[in-house]
DNA sequence: CTATTCTTTATACAGTCGTACCAGAAATTG
DNA sequence: CAATTTCTGGTACGACTGTATAAAGAATAG
């Protein structure tokens, strides 16, 4: 038994490579041969690597997920509190060069939501990924309940103001709002 | 000069199968062929109505705006205060017989962030329309900062909390979140 | 070296896309 | 009636889609 070993490296470099793309011209225009053209590489290449169409999705959600999951991982290990949380969340996901990051996310999130078959794991994690973290960070005292709503409210609020601010670009009345928002919790919302 | 008049409530009526066959199967399936054997008609029966598909994609988002605010018309016409607003408004969106128009609604927003240029309308409406009504509701001696920045606020997390709810399913949740929204609305957020 | 497996590319195929073209039916004016 | 315009459907064309197949080059083990 022999035979030349799998290079998982150049799988991880080419999704590297589709994820950036996919960030650039967005979800809609994902297909193999654009796609393997921008990259430098044949359709094939990319087939062989990822197999399906369906299969590259779930790789490039896979590694959207890890980006913007990991910008905040670091913040989460000081065990600061929930307004501070919130505060630095806000910080880095109305970060201007982040943009289109999150212009991708929203674009799967509306997919997702009219073809829930298709992206079940995106569905079940888009929520529950932040509401395990923000529970956490809240003080000991706080009941179950207020925790949940109050991480439920955070990152609903959050995410609508991102999308207020990605489609009006309005970054001072939106921030103006953000702020608004992080002083109501202070106040115990 | 004679000739056949122009048959508007055809289209009219054409539209209106084309948005309810939108809201069924998502933005994203939306090709002439298969449109039109939902329908009924051949394609180019909607060829000749709606023009490109461009055009078509035009009339289909201005009427979907429409059925997404004749539904708080009447609402606004009470001229209550920006709690009961938001009450309303927040029952009317997240009443599950509405879902689907809602999740269309994701769907477009998710694709007019990446190609801003195609929904320029899209994107210049989408948080003006609720700006300009959610600002006249408030008590008038609110200053204009504070009315806009509770407005946004409000958008936004309507919004949020609807997101999450498409995606989750989980009303009680995001419902007992809603209501600590607006029990800080009346506590002069 | 050979044998084996992975990687890459070229080519091809069936299907769908938007849409242009043409012909006939329907509805109007004169 | 004839003339004109709209409406509808059938057909066709070039472009693009996902992907299967085959054939090379590269890297390993024995």
């Amino acid at each position: 038994m022999a035979g030349r070993p799998v290079d998982h490296q150049r799988r991880a470099e080419l999704l590297e490579a589709v994820v950036d793309y996919a960030v650039e011209h967005g979800f809609s225009e994902l297909t193999w041969r654009p796609v393997a053209a921008a990259v430098g590489v044949s359709t094939n290449t990319l087939v062989h690597h990822f197999g399906t169409k369906e299969q590259m999705f779930e790789a490039i959600l896979d590694r959207l997920r890890e980006r913007l999951v990991v910008s905040t991982d670091d913040l989460l290990g000081e065990r600061p509190d929930l307004v501070t949380v919130a505060r630095v969340v806000w910080e880095r996901t109305s970060d201007p060069q982040r943009g289109a990051e999150f212009r991708l996310f929203f674009a799967v999130y509306g997919r997702a939501l009219q073809a829930p078959r298709q992206f079940a794991g995106f569905l079940e994690r888009v929520v529950s990924d932040w509401m395990s973290s923000l529970r956490d960070v809240q003080v000991p005292g706080t009941d179950a309940e207020t925790a949940t709503r109050r991480a439920t409210l955070v990152i609903a609020t959050i995410r609508g103001l991102l999308l207020d601010l990605l489609a009006t670009g309005d970054r001072d009345r939106v921030h103006d709002a953000a702020e608004s928002l992080f002083a109501a919790l202070e106040h115990q919302l």
